[in-house]
DNA sequence: CAGCAATATGTATGCGCTTGCAATGCTACT
DNA sequence: AGTAGCATTGCAAGCGCATACATATTGCTG
């Protein structure tokens, strides 16, 4: 089988009569040609299959229309609705999503030379950041960055995040107004500085009242089933937390389970738990969990928005951008 | 700001000494070059920043090394797992996935077109699939395509999916054994062959035993709410089924939410529930959910090889490949 | 050390497109 | 009719790299 090759623009110059170059310019948005060639132009085309090679249009433009985007933390429950959103924020603006996973720091550093490599126009990275070296490289390479959901300081990249301290304090206000005392914070990323936002300004907030604390942080610890460990593990402690504050949902269903099938806890007489994230099953009627809702649409578009504005821009600015998220006072939480 | 030229393998071969054609061989795995010059020219590439221009490459090669990825089930229970897997192997195989976000058939060609302009080397399709005529251009351009999760007759592409009708045998001997005999099968799509293919083995299944019956097919059922609603108006009816399959876990959730909670129906004395899927929740104490494992990794690592064999060899030939699911018999349904 | 094969390097061309510049065609106005 | 002014088209160079081919260098054998 010989491999035909595809048609290019001189091919469908040649059927139409005219120069390659008026091909080019028929499929070039508000290039000067007349109605009449263009319409030639585009009928020989599609007697030709022809399309034209975005390959060799990118090495003459020299812009790709590739946006690189570092996917690292796919165990988030809206990882799939984040990538689409991201996927077709990048598309609608005309530009193509590079998909890349990303786990290690070294993976991280790698796949940004990949990107330079494919010459993206831009990179997005979900809950990681590059190095300091690499985000310098990008720099001098002028290849913008924008980081989502993952607020790291020191390097040259914007930030588009929720606004943690402000999470952090509504949540504290709602533990001081449901008058509970002995708070215990489950987290799964040490790393995270959303994570430590939130638990920051919680501890900050109670701490204005007298009798309320923080009686112990727990990292490491993700899903349904660490969550049910977790709280079998607590309460045969002496000291029993009346609130748990977990960052997952899934971690917090699974508190919620033990509590009601296993320990017997009545909720939220005896305990108050909170989760994070709103993932559906935070609000089926059988686990009715307290927690935040992140506008993840919002943050989405509005990342993808930020990086191709640079893009366009030519600016490197990075920017600081965090949105407001929401907690929903769910049955796991009392209100007074 | 000037934005500065990035280096090329011209400034590389400046800086060291050699012909543009060495540095081209230097980062050529296998390429005729030899080791003392290979090092001066990456000790120059490392000074200049230089990494090879992948556009350029593409298009002397005249291969993109970009692999389309088409994703349409977005709300797939296991949709980042897939994506995942999907983006990794092809990474891995040193192949570089462009992903397109698509639900309607337009868009679904749209996309198709971009992938052609992009160059890509080959398609995967998730849950969809390409009209006719799509699939004949992409014949004609000699890109092979892969689909995953969705048979389709009659497409020159090949097909990666379960071996539906075995599912659904299995499915129709446990109910046989559990002595069911009113079944009603809850699909949320009414096109989709793999529904359809468990749907027909387990009516033809059951139809060896006397008494036991089909009592109704529901399409368009999607999501826990949905399964709640359908259940209570299942109960409303005269003839009540004594089993109900699912094919997507979150409605069968739903259903046994509303068993539980709302009509106290015993499952599995009075009703049998099986789902499909296995997401993580069906596996909870608290649900335990009799369910099909389907074997993700499994045909996501094959979709991938498939299709990047079919590019190497440059073979346009479909293939139609089945993998085997698993039928999880967990508290949903009894076993005798 | 001659002589030849194998290896290494350079030269030059082309991949398919965009775009600056020059040439042409057209309109409208004097 | 003549020509300024603009829209349209063609021409040709170049984007960064791979590679066929020619040339230079090395290593090896007897």
């Amino acid at each position: 089988m010989t491999t035909k090759r595809r048609n290019n623009s001189q091919d469908v110059a040649d059927l139409a009569n005219v120069s390659q170059a008026s091909v080019s310019r028929a499929f070039t948005l508000g290039a000067s040609i007349s109605a009449k060639t263009k319409e030639k132009i585009l009928a020989a085309a599609a007697k030709l299959d022809y399309q034209p090679n975005i390959i060799a249009r990118s090495l003459s433009k020299n812009q790709s229309g590739l946006i690189g985007i570092l996917f690292a933390n796919w165990d988030h429950p809206k990882a799939a609705e984040i990538l689409k959103g991201l996927c077709e924020a990048i598309t609608e603006k005309g530009f193509k999503p590079v998909v890349q996973s990303a786990s290690t720091i070294e993976s991280v550093d790698k796949a940004f030379i990949d990107f330079l490599s494919y010459q993206v126009d831009g990179v997005i990275v979900f809950s990681t950041s590059p190095s300091a070296n690499t985000s310098a490289l990008c720099l001098r390479s002028n290849i913008p960055i924008v980081i989502l959901n993952h607020s790291t300081p020191g390097i040259n990249a914007s930030i588009v995040t929720i606004d943690s301290i402000k999470v952090g304090r509504q949540i504290g206000d709602a533990l001081l107004k449901g008058r509970y005392k002995r708070i215990a914070i489950i987290s799964s990323d040490a790393h995270s500085q959303v994570v430590s936002g939130i638990s920051n300004a919680i501890a900050e907030t109670v701490s204005h009242a007298a009798g309320t604390e923080i009686i112990s942080k727990i990292t490491g610890i993700h899903g349904y089933e660490a969550g049910i460990q977790t709280i079998t593990d607590l309460w045969a402690e002496d000291i029993k937390p009346d609130a748990i504050v977990c960052t997952s949902d899934y971690t917090a269903l699974g508190i919620l389970a033990g509590c009601r099938h296993q320990l017997n806890i009545s909720v939220p007489e005896e305990l108050c738990v909170i989760g994070l994230g709103d993932i559906p099953a935070s609000g089926w009627k059988d686990h009715d969990l307290s927690t935040v809702k992140i506008p993840h649409d919002e943050l989405v578009k509005t990342t993808v928005t930020t990086l191709i504005s640079k893009i366009e821009t030519k600016s490197m600015e990075p920017e600081n951008i965090r949105l407001e998220a929401k907690l929903l006072l769910r049955g796991t939480i009392r209100s007074s």
